[in-house]
DNA sequence: CATTTTTTTAATAAAAAATTAACATATTAT
DNA sequence: ATAATATGTTAATTTTTTATTAAAAAAATG
């Protein structure tokens, strides 16, 4: 599963790296750049999903590089976020203006600021949270123990057929198109036969009983109950 | 629903199938020329809705090929998009001059040039941007979920009918021609009998009720409350 | 390296959806 | 009112998509 993109711009290299090390532990794909120039150009090569720009930086400041982003089309709609000293907080007027998405204030405790990233990404819609279990009526899917129970019973899936069903466990409801689902569990490279899908369907019907996989035809499956 | 349509022609077919690949990835309909005058020939056939052109090309380069489309009543007001290396930036001006929408500049990087082509598409009005939740009155129609709910039944509906039902609902109150419906679900293309867009409408209407849709006799249908 | 488990393919069956055809009914203009 | 035109209805047919089963291939396990 591709990892969410986020880019940090500041110029203080210490606080940078000190970011990107706490987001990379969380799993998330982190690109830096020193000032607001390089911030511009490395956000339109990687198309991060959240852009954390420093206020104060050489060159472009945040407010500037802001008001760039929701000028270019290829990244308009990506989420932008502050980090302000507590102090300057007359930026946050400035900042709002130019459609900043939240607002982080200096001095960062790692654990608020991961706490902020996640909120703000989940809030957007971005974040796929993944919650560890998982419960769809009769159905409890539970990630850390890669382990399914149904009514009690627990229930081992191989590899594949877990993953599948996390899939579709992530948004209950939500139908995944068959498209949608080769390429997220096989990957866009890998080409595997039409009827493949069909044949996991069947196995965790077989396992998890047959109610709780929706077939909507012409389009793909969702998980119900 | 009718794919969106995009021509690419570029005198290198690896480059060409990378392109298509990831268009196709989107959910768009790809049609490939390997040079300016296949470009156009195709162009006339197909008529696309975005015409992505390599400004270097044997037989008629990017640039002519780009003139002659505007010279074309049948095409003249197609989308049109340059390849260019980052070099040869002199051709901008010579791109614009004859009528281009955008530039997407090579090194090619598939999430960007997919971001890029999105976001002409949607500035330009072609890409239809379905709300994902749509009320009308006492009927919701939850697009991911691909379910449509009157007084709190839910109802599911085959591909084409609720495709049928979104399209009238992306614009309530508005009214649909046949032949706007005919295009827009069907294509161009198919051709289909003449009352199959009868029979659609009786299904819609049983399954959700006589009320929402509107004959509008001599024009075509609307959706309303 | 032999055995078991998982993944994938292939062939066929079944189901559902899309379309047509034939006929019915309603609306509009003359 | 009546022909002409446009839309409505139903059932039958065709086409498309998914389900199922068994068996082969690949990977993991001891």
């Amino acid at each position: 599963m591709e990892k969410i993109k986020i880019l940090i711009a500041d110029d203080e290299p210490d606080i940078l790296d000190f970011l990107k090390y706490n987001l990379e532990k969380e799993g998330y794909s982190v690109f830096t750049a020193l000032d607001g120039e390089q911030a511009l150009q490395v956000a339109k090569k990687e198309l991060p999903d959240l852009i954390i720009l420093d206020i104060m930086m050489p060159k472009l400041d945040g407010v500037e590089v802001c008001r760039m982003i929701r000028n270019d089309n290829t990244i308009k709609n990506t989420l932008v976020a502050f980090l302000t000293a507590r102090s300057e907080d007359y930026s946050q007027i400035a900042g709002f203006e130019v459609g900043a998405d939240d607002y982080i204030t200096k001095p960062i405790r790692p654990r608020v600021f991961v706490a902020r990233v996640k909120a703000l990404l989940k809030r957007k819609g971005v974040e796929q949270v993944v919650e560890d279990i998982i419960q769809v009526g009769d159905l409890i899917i539970d990630n850390s123990k890669r382990i399914v129970k149904v009514k009690n019973k627990i229930i081992q899936l191989p590899k594949k057929e877990f993953e599948f069903l996390v899939l579709l466990a992530s948004k209950p409801g939500r139908v995944f198109t068959r498209d949608e689902i080769y390429s997220k569990i096989w990957g866009d490279e890998v080409v595997v036969s039409e009827r493949t899908l069909d044949v996991y369907i069947r196995k965790i019907r077989e396992k998890i009983g047959e109610s709780f996989i929706k077939t909507v035809k012409g389009v793909g499956y969702k998980l119900d109950f």
